[in-house]
DNA sequence: TAGGACATGTAATCAGTTACATGATTAA
DNA sequence: TTAATCATGTAACTGATTACATGTCCTA
């Protein structure tokens, strides 16, 4: 009945309309980018316009057509009941909620950092700990607009868990950080051309 | 021109490869599965074995079918110079090194939470957390055999970075587990209508 | 003798991105 | 008047997964 498998994107765009009010597409993305990018990333603009399209001939969403009141044309999406149905059984979450998926390219370096020139690592994971205090900077701007525009209390507790998340990162860039430096002066012998020796 | 733009996993594969020694598709695949993984996931085997006929076809790997010497028929994979040229440039990151991408499925039912029931929600934050846990016992194992099987120095840093990243998941799954509590049981810090303070 | 690990692939599908295209409105 | 923001889409591509198919070798 009500569940053809839908892709993670998808609760999560039903998601962003499951609270009050109606938005469209441009400020659907708008959000998304302001929260829950710290833990789920973002879809493109073309996605979260497929992805409300998709819902609306599920009959998860409607959409109405500004009229000639409003400045400028657009398509405001609202959520349906059926919608919230879903949803909530989607969050339930019959057995599986799906593995959570990591992708960091900083590290994926590091791993391979008997490739590269000491000072040239040092310098790319130097350059993701100053991004990632860019992040958490953000992330507790968000944090503080979501006591007034967003005083829903589980939206809070993801973004307190973000923040929370990227002082980790901060943290666990500044250890590797130290580790590669323990490694450059003294300790272990990091010879690029070492041969197979055991 | 070495650079055509290859996914990030493509570097990977050739990453694995860029450890001494030669090895099948299949032992890539475990070996993606026990260490890669934490940081960087591990591909299917199907995409494995795609990205190593592609690395081939650009002449950064050499295969090898083994002789009726050997008792099973298979195709072990070498890296060349030109493939380790290449993956050093990657490695050594021109400009952007790529975002961390991160896909949070438990953090993104708890953002959705208004439309659960809080045990529901409960149970689901605490089989993550013992999810976690039991991955961090995982990395500590790999750790463990990296002193004799994986000596190579930075891929510890990976993975002693990983065994940090997972210790703090686990924290951070209890921080979300507490917050969630503080909002069953009305203790909540968070004020419904804080005052947009200044 | 059966099940599991080893070993390699094909086919189909899809999620998701990038690049492109268009145009209105608003603020500098 | 120019740039930024608002607003919505199409087209092309590809990364990556799942399911399937096949067969060998090892061990309990």
């Amino acid at each position: 009945m009500p569940n053809s498998p839908l892709p993670p994107t998808a609760w999560a765009v039903l998601g962003l309309l499951s609270f009050p009010g109606e938005r469209t597409g441009y400020e659907l993305k708008k959000w998304a980018d302001a929260s829950l990018r710290f833990f789920y990333g973002a879809p493109a603009f073309s996605q979260i316009y497929a992805e409300l399209r998709r819902l609306e001939g599920l009959g998860y969403v409607t959409s109405r057509r500004s009229g000639p009141e409003e400045p400028r044309a657009k398509r405001a999406y609202a959520i349906t009941e059926a919608g919230r149905d879903a949803l909530a059984a989607w969050a339930a979450g019959g057995e599986d909620v799906g593995a959570v998926s990591l992708r960091h390219p900083v590290v994926l370096r590091v791993w391979l950092g008997h490739l590269a020139a000491p000072e040239r690592l040092r310098a790319l994971v130097e350059e993701h700990l100053a991004h990632a205090e860019g992040e958490l900077k953000e992330v507790r701007d968000a944090l503080a607009r979501a006591d007034g525009v967003e005083a829903w209390a589980h939206p809070q507790i993801a973004l307190r868990w973000s923040e929370r998340h990227l002082v980790s990162e901060v943290e666990l860039t500044q250890g590797m950080l130290a580790d590669l430096d323990a490694l450059a002066h003294g300790t272990v012998n990091a010879a690029p051309d070492a041969p197979t020796a055991e």
